[in-house]
DNA sequence: AAAAAATGTAAATAAAACTTGACTTTTGTA
DNA sequence: TACAAAAGTCAAGTTTTATTTACATTTTTT
């Protein structure tokens, strides 16, 4: 599973530490995510996607 | 998190153990995501909505 | 160069998706 | 009515994996 996460983050001046807050989980939790050693749940995929104003599909790619 | 998994499986002729199979989890989880009983993983969220042509979004619904 | 801020990562925990198996209920149909 | 297929349920267990904690490294700023 790919993301552009990274991208979108920074596009927006945002640390790992403030997007990690805005969204309810640990620094290492977003960090983990943009390096792809994990997929989010769900819930953490919506508020992320909500967050940059994007589906899911468009922040993540599931290759599969 | 609400979704429209019963309504589309049945439109489209299949039984929860079909789905199932297409899926790759067992019949029990088809169920359990119907009855909203938990929320699939984000993988399996991304097979759902490609096997019924739609977003993860039109297909779940997040009140958060 | 030094301090601070930001990021990276391993190891452990916690949570939750998922399975198995058994049983009940519903629905269709012969 | 009787049978079978599909769906519902529920407990209990496994296993995956998301997430955290703690510590190390890199980058940035002064």
């Amino acid at each position: 599973m790919k993301n552009r996460l990274r991208d979108l983050r920074t596009a927006k001046g945002m640390t790992q530490e403030d997007l990690a807050e805005i969204i309810g989980v640990s620094r290492q939790t977003i960090n983990a995510i943009e390096k792809e050693k994990f997929d989010p749940s769900l819930p953490t995929a919506f508020k992320m996607a909500k967050l940059f104003e994007m589906t899911i599909e468009e922040l993540f790619q599931f290759e599969g």
